[in-house]
DNA sequence: CTAACTGCAAAAACTTTGCACTTTT
DNA sequence: AAAAGTGCAAAGTTTTTGCAGTTAG
C-alpha cells in the first residue's frame, strides 16, 4: 500500500528509528507528528499539523510542531516544500520526485519520479555542487480547477 | 553577452514593452528595477532590491519593491524562487532552469536547462495539470564552500 | 537525577494593506 | 484632470527565540 519501497519496515517506524539513532528522545509529540506526516499522502505545513495535533494535545504550542519539524529535517526524515508564504512538508523525501501545486485550490500531490532523479545526476556531475537536494515544484491547475473561470485575464 | 536568445532585443527592452503593453505607467522604480534585475545573473530578494534601489531612490518603500515584483510577475517577466525564508527573483524566466542554492553561503546559481525543459513536458503531459509553471531548487554546497568544515556532524 | 523537551509569550522576519499625496499620461 | 503609482505606517503571517516548568531515559 506504499508507494516507495521500504525494504526495512514501514515509513512511520524507520522515522521513530531514526530519531533515537540520534539520540533524540521519544516524546508523545514526537511519536505523533511522524505518524500523522506518514500515513497520509497530503503535505501539511506547520500550522496545518498545529491544527491536527492539538486534537490530541489540546496545548501544543507552534513552536513544538515547528522544532519537532526542524529536527526531522535535520535528521532526513522529513523533506521540505518551500511555497511562496509558508513551507510543506513531505515525509517520503527518499526518491527525488517532483511536487505539483494547483494554483486555484492549493493542493499539493506527487508526481512522477523518472525525470527528476536524472536530471539530479546530471546536475549533481555537471555543476560541482555536491549533497544535492532537490525540490522540484510545479505551479499550475489541477484537473478539478480547470473548469472554472479564470481569475481576471 | 546574453545567456538567453532573445531575438527581439535585450531582455530589458522587453521587461519594459510588457510593462506597457499591459498598460503599466513607466515611472522611474519601474524603469530601475527591470535595469537591476537584467543586468546581474543573480536573484535577489526584494529586501535586496530594496537596499539598493534606496541608492537612486531614497525614499523608495519596501511596498513599492514589492509591488513592482508583483506586478513583474503577473505579466510574466520575472520568476519567483521561493526559499525558505523569503523569495528571489529570476529575470530570464522563459527557459526554464534549475537553481542551485548553497546552503553555506545561500549563493543562487542557474543550472542547465535540457532536462528541466523534457520534465515539464513529461509532467505536462502525464499529470492533467495545466499552465505548468516549473521550479526546480537544488539544495547543496557549492564549489567553493565545499572545503569548510561540516556544520556539526 | 539530569539533560532534554514542552509550552508560553514575546520577538523577529517577511509580506500585504489602506490611505493621502504625487506623478504619468 | 483623471487614473495610477508611491511612500508611509500599521497590520497580517510565518517562523524563531528565551525561559521556566515538566518529562524521558
Amino acid at each position: 500500500m506504499n508507494n516507495f519501497d521500504l525494504s526495512t519496515g514501514s515509513r512511520y517506524d524507520e522515522m521513530l528509528a531514526a530519531l533515537r539513532r540520534h539520540g533524540y528522545r521519544i516524546t508523545p509529540q514526537r511519536v505523533e507528528l511522524p505518524r500523522l506526516i506518514t500515513n497520509g499522502k497530503d503535505h501539511p505545513s506547520a500550522s496545518q499539523f498545529y491544527v491536527v495535533l492539538r486534537r490530541q494535545f489540546p496545548n501544543i504550542s507552534q513552536a513544538t510542531v515547528y522544532k519537532t519539524l526542524a529536527t526531522l529535517l535535520q535528521i532526513g526524515q522529513v523533506f521540505q516544500v518551500d511555497l511562496h508564504g509558508d513551507s510543506h512538508y513531505d515525509a517520503c523525501y527518499r526518491k527525488p520526485h517532483p511536487h505539483l501545486v494547483c494554483t486555484r485550490c492549493g493542493k499539493i500531490t506527487d508526481g512522477e519520479a523518472n525525470l527528476a532523479e536524472n536530471l539530479l545526476a546530471e546536475l549533481q556531475a555537471g555543476t560541482g555542487y555536491t549533497n544535492l537536494q532537490p525540490q522540484i515544484t510545479l505551479y499550475g491547475f489541477c484537473p478539478a480547477c480547470q473548469q472554472e473561470p479564470q481569475s481576471g485575464f
